[in-house]
DNA sequence: AAAAGTTACACTTATTGTCTGTATATTTTT
DNA sequence: AAAAATATACAGACAATAAGTGTAACTTTT
């Protein structure tokens, strides 16, 4: 599967799960509102700096953000 | 740990573990020699789509270049 | 010492990153 | 059910950085 919309497809998830819009993602991790929502729509690739910023934000380890529905090492 | 030195530490130990040199790794992945270099020595970023390039050229899944050492879920 | 592999440096082009504004949904309040 | 507030989508411009390439030098292996 494409790794933009896998991980576009799980930022949308966790930022759910914590409960927060994407303007309060934003601020947390430092990064624009607009960007946010850009890559939940799988309109754009993202380098590494964001990718942990994003993260961080999310309060989960990196790797989360790139597993796909079946792959789930953990079963959490 | 800086996500950088993650990132290149994994794909170093995945390509040394795959026994192929960096310019093999380079044209499976169709990037070029230096800049696998240059991930390896922590000096570039690297954007979603050129991160894809390279887990399929090491033969894993993606996740794995973003586990540090402590954190292994599936302990293979 | 030759060959293979790796690292260092410099440079241009392509893409990501940031920002502002506006439009459209969606949810909440009255 | 309308109005108000909140959240998200979308477009476009500019700045910053990643992508891509070539060459030379250094290191390790044979």
């Amino acid at each position: 599967m494409d790794i933009i919309k896998v991980f576009g497809t799980n930022l949308r998830k966790y930022r759910t799960k914590l409960g927060i819009s994407q303007e309060k993602l934003a601020e947390k991790s430092e990064l624009h509102r607009t960007y946010i929502s850009d890559i939940e729509r799988f309109k754009r690739s993202i380098a590494l700096d964001n990718i942990q910023k994003i993260a961080n934000a999310l309060e989960i380890e990196t790797y989360k953000l790139f597993l796909e529905d079946d792959e789930n090492p953990n079963q959490e």
